[in-house]
DNA sequence: CCCGCATCTGACAACGTTGTCCAATCCAGA
DNA sequence: TCTGGATTGGACAACGTTGTCAGATGCGGG
């Protein structure tokens, strides 16, 4: 795990009872308080020598700042707040992982927030959390990045936001997204590509943009390659398994079945799954079924899923990043994405 | 900034620029500030009118007190933290969904700070963080609930703390647990009744107290059938989909492998029947599966998995109500555990 | 009518940091 | 040597709440 030991024995360093303060440090830097304060913030113009005298006593004391009173006095918290309303217990384990080891990183906190997505009252109710908590940002999740009355209420409340994979972004509004369409583009060409004919799809939920790109960029494949496939082969779905689930058993139970299902994300085509095993169908011999995500589920059931791997997690760290934002950067973020072929696929049966 | 509100019309309540403070409701109220602080906090004798007043210019003002002061002023923080390393992000999942649902109903936040075990350095991280956001209690999970060094630094800096299934509680210091041996014992029973006597166990991660007493159990039940499992059918796991996919190779590949297989976890049972399809062995026909935590993985994946449903979220939402105490209560939760039969088990082949 | 004891209320000082603003210092150039 | 601008340091007031403690009020009994 380490490659070298830091310290001897046990020679731990002890727990302090009491917490040093800002006035313990510039007491052994021999400064003011005012002047440690500069130096914790990287404010310009602070001689070498007082820098590097203020640093070793920080190290001594082992002196972190409270956060509270910090963001009592000062405009940040360091807190990042990330509102979420999604079934997929798969995808926001992600996102959440995600943001949180990025926030470690760069020293902040997340405060994970579940919400109703048709809650009226969601824009007081974020608004109220993020001035109450001087969070530093917000990071919103589909289908909670869409509601347009949520984004005014936020702008207006000058709270920094970066949204995941939003339906719209009209004037450019920070963002982390990929291109849904072209990669469901891909897991459908796939899926030609293997001789089948009769390609199946299991929607995401309406509200949700990405659903509709996944589905728009499914039927551009599949009209490039001069199918159409029949409309009673495109179900709603709504991004959970049980969701999935029964919109699998629908396709399933059809007399003209598709041999090929494409999911809108991993949990439905999961599902799909269990629902062809349920059918004593298998897969891939009997079914072909794609996903999307290559979330954990993924690799966890039986045969695994090929899927198209969306950079959950690095789409959640992009978050964080623009959020702490060096500023500087284009304030949008799109992240590539890849088709994992694995066991869920096969040639079309006969 | 204006008392006046901005907009009338769409009937939703406006979102006010600057959250209100307790000076705004103070005035409001006709009282000082410090009485509407009692008020805020339940204190006792406050005059029946006074109170009415002072809740409603609360209402009125949709006023909520910045947390930030609160906790900088007095000794609460109306926060929790919850650290953990654990392997089993489904077992996470629920640990978090229950404790963050249960801290939404009483008003209090949840911080999620995931860590190493293994660092030398936790306790003193642990107790930094308390410290500093003047954490109001601290939970954790497995393995870290049974490290020494941090449950006395803990007590030492006198941060309340609850733990989750911890392996030992000599001084019944605060905890949220189950009988994992009776668990273990009624999975094992399961199996025995439906005939098989080739009984496999793939143990937990030897750092959690859980994992010896789920082995103590199955070998207890084993032994009362008057079953004695061979000693290579007992293999070491750690409580990932990883590891047991691993173990359950292993035993898959024996030449008189095991008719049933109890695994530690759903995590790991999932991963034995991902092992068993892949070696043609078809769940429960071929074989039969008993996982343990009834996480959500367990109905994912098919067959859906025969395990004992381990209240998980209730566990974390008990523990956070030990936190928040109103005192008086025993600080020890037992919660009960179940049996639920689905289809990864039948009876023995042949 | 006044006293004393419950009850209730309010002024003011924390809490630990950052922002504002002014003072001190340093240095180059006149 | 003096001047003025650039640079660095420090005193003090926020920030919004709670804790302490003394003061105000009401009420029953002497």
């Amino acid at each position: 795990m380490t490659d070298i030991q830091l310290h001897a024995g046990n020679g731990r360093a002890p727990v302090p009872s009491r917490a040093a303060t800002i006035f313990d440090v510039a007491r052994r830097a021999g400064v003011s308080t005012k002047t440690v304060s500069r130096v914790l913030n990287n404010e310009a113009r602070v001689a070498e020598d007082t820098l590097a005298r203020v640093r070793a006593a920080v190290a001594d004391l082992d002196y972190r700042p409270n956060p509270n009173a910090r963001s009592l006095a000062g405009r940040r918290s360091y807190l990042i707040g990330l509102f979420y309303d999604n079934p997929s217990s798969n995808y926001m384990a992600d996102i959440k992982g995600g943001a949180i080891r990025r926030c470690q990183e760069k020293g902040y906190h997340l405060l994970t927030e579940p919400c109703e997505a048709d809650d009226p009252n969601l824009p007081r109710l974020m608004v109220g959390v993020a001035t109450r908590f001087r969070l530093d940002g917000l990071i919103l999740t589909p289908p909670l990045v869409d509601r347009q009355d949520v984004l005014d209420a936020v702008a207006a409340a000058n709270v920094p936001l970066v949204r995941i994979a939003p339906r719209t972004h009209p004037d450019r509004t920070a963002h982390v997204c990929m291109d849904d369409q072209a990669a469901a583009r891909l897991a459908a060409d796939h899926l030609a590509d293997l001789g089948h004919r009769r390609l199946g799809m299991i929607l995401g939920h309406p509200d949700h943009g990405a659903a509709e790109l996944r589905q728009r960029g499914f039927l551009q494949a599949a009209a490039d390659r001069g199918l159409t496939p029949l409309p009673h082969h495109i179900v709603p779905g709504d991004f959970s398994f049980a969701g999935g689930f029964a919109a699998a058993e629908r396709l399933l139970s059809l007399p003209d079945r598709p041999t090929a299902i494409f999911a809108g994300n991993d949990d439905m085509a999961a599902a799909t799954v269990a629902a062809a095993n349920k059918h004593g169908l298998q897969v891939p011999r009997d079914l072909s079924v794609v996903g999307f995500d290559d979330s954990p589920i993924a690799q966890v059931i039986w045969p695994p899923l090929t899927t198209i791997r969306q950079p959950t997690m690095a789409m959640a760290a992009a978050a964080v990043d623009l959020l702490i934002g060096d500023g500087e950067r284009e304030p949008v973020r799109q992240l590539g994405f890849e088709l994992m072929v694995r066991q869920s696929t096969g040639p079309v049966p006969g």
